[in-house]
DNA sequence: GGGGTCCTTTGACTAAAGTCAAAGGAATAT
DNA sequence: ATATTCCTTTGACTTTAGTCAAAGGACCCC
């Protein structure tokens, strides 16, 4: 029973989500898109419009997902028109940086001029109250399908990316303590890693965006550790994924408690922990930055 | 002052909906159609998709926005690959009908499987108050996105569009009134033409959805008659969209005040005249179908 | 300083997507 | 009944988009 009426809700989302997918690709999507290209290819009008402020054809190669050959082409078609102008990257010779000339700002520009006054005329026929409602409904799908796309995984303490998500995070608090912050005190790779722990890296398209680690405190006690958020990954709802993640890690482990600390800057984090269920326990360890100690009982209710 | 401010909010509002439309026809669109093709070049893809039950290779023309010699080829192949039947069209020889074959309801069926799966493999990552939460701000964004599309234009009360959209009118007001409604109790053309009156069709994408008339009653006074709005374009405050059209036209014809009157049944409406500022009066004439009778006064404040 | 890896370019193709115009049979308007 | 309009087919193209592999210069790691 229960199984039937839930099977029936999802695949209703899953009806409603094909019914906007196909509605907004059909009539915005395709609207921009031929609104934009104008005089020119898809292809080109797309690479132009990424280049931005400059760029590697290595990045553009990645971002928009082309073809190496291809996309060599297309920029010595674009730099034959006097749109882009391409150079050795200073950084390195092997990679080419490819930039806007004035002419090629130009027509980005005029781009953009179209596709907003596109919007603005789609836009006006609404009132302002139907505006805001729009723009709230928008920025709520958005950050909904960003976080259905960003998946939480278990990886090695020591790995790459392990390693730039917890620099990164050293790098935020090292900003935000009044105190700063010495990245030396960050875990170590080995307790979280193997038998003594675990760390989950949150990955957007490939990108890692979050991360949280969890360790042997004591006998059925357990400890996370560093869970941070990228900001441009923020206000999606992210860090209570990890948290759930880190929670079912240390359930599997046999750990009948966790306990976390967090200074005491750091109010929205207390704020989620609070609401995930966590409560404030007087301090069980020493730390240099910790204000707040936190504890969430798995099992054995209450 | 003012005006500054109004003009950011709506450039906040074009840029809110410009990201939002990056970021969906770039993630999610792209997704879509990458995995609908599969073995087959996407545009007989989406030609096999949009078939359905039978349709004739203008309609789809239309509504795919295809080249015709393209799209001949295009049902050719299909129909050596026994996807697809074609034959002429029952009713007017020059048409040619196109359906699908037991084989091409089967890959139908399997596009759509794909695409389910992998929507809900999407959804997956969210919990269920999540995904409600996402349907929801799906529908709001969709339905202010079509009421957005909608325009209502002032059309002769006697050309085509006005007369079918009345018809359908009449149709429903048969269906819905215990005693039905005689279509030879609509307003006749020549009121609510010319100099007598006003007639407004809403279209979306070119196809009629709605409609609604003015006619003079007496100096000074203007009866709105007929406002309608197809089913399939209820819920997104079509019809206050089509009554401010009216009234404005009644503002600019120098009339006071509008009245109406409408059947008891059509509780729908009631509502929306009250929102939309109009309050019950005893009747003003006597109609066969009227049960309540509404005026709202346009200038000279109460 | 030598092998492996990385990034880009070039040549050589293929497939898909789309355009245009001529032509012929079928409806429609007058 | 005749001109006009419609819808589709066909031939003859062009443009985009994309793939694959070979090759060469630059970096990186011992």
């Amino acid at each position: 029973m229960k199984a039937v009426s839930e099977h029936e809700t999802v695949s209703e989302h899953v009806a409603a989500f094909r019914r906007f997918n196909r509605y907004f690709t059909r009539r915005i999507g395709a609207l921009d898109d031929h609104y934009l290209g104008q005089n020119r290819p898809l292809g080109e009008a797309r690479l132009l419009f990424e280049i931005g402020d400059g760029a590697s054809l290595r990045e553009l190669r990645a971002r928009l997902g082309l073809d190496a050959g291809y996309l060599s082409r297309m920029a010595k078609a674009l730099e034959a028109q006097g749109m882009v102008r391409l150079s050795v990257h200073p950084d390195d010779n092997r990679l080419r940086r490819i930039e806007l000339t004035p002419a090629g700002r130009v027509e980005v520009k005029e781009q953009n001029r179209r596709a907003d006054a596109l919007v603005a005329s789609l836009l006006d026929g609404l009132t302002p109250a139907q505006r805001a409602r729009l723009t709230e409904a928008m920025s709520t799908t958005e950050r909904l399908l960003r976080l259905a796309a960003i998946t939480v995984e278990h990886v090695d303490g020591a790995s790459p990316d392990a390693r730039a998500t917890l620099a990164a995070y050293a790098a935020e608090l090292d900003e935000r303590f009044p105190e700063g912050f010495d990245a030396a005190d960050l875990v170590r790779p080995e307790e979280v890693s193997g038998d003594s722990g675990a760390f989950f890296v949150a990955y957007e398209a490939e990108r890692p965006v979050g991360c949280g680690g969890l360790r042997r405190l004591g006998p059925g006690v357990g400890e996370i550790k560093h869970v941070w958020v990228d900001p441009d990954a923020r206000r999606l709802g992210l860090a209570r994924r990890i948290l759930t993640a880190l929670e079912r890690e240390a359930i599997e482990r046999g750990f009948d408690v966790v306990r976390l600390d967090t200074h005491a800057v750091l109010t929205e984090a207390q704020t989620m922990y609070r609401a995930a269920g966590y409560t404030e326990i007087p301090a069980y360890a020493e730390h240099v930055y910790a204000g707040h100690w936190f504890e969430k009982r798995l099992r054995g209710a209450r």
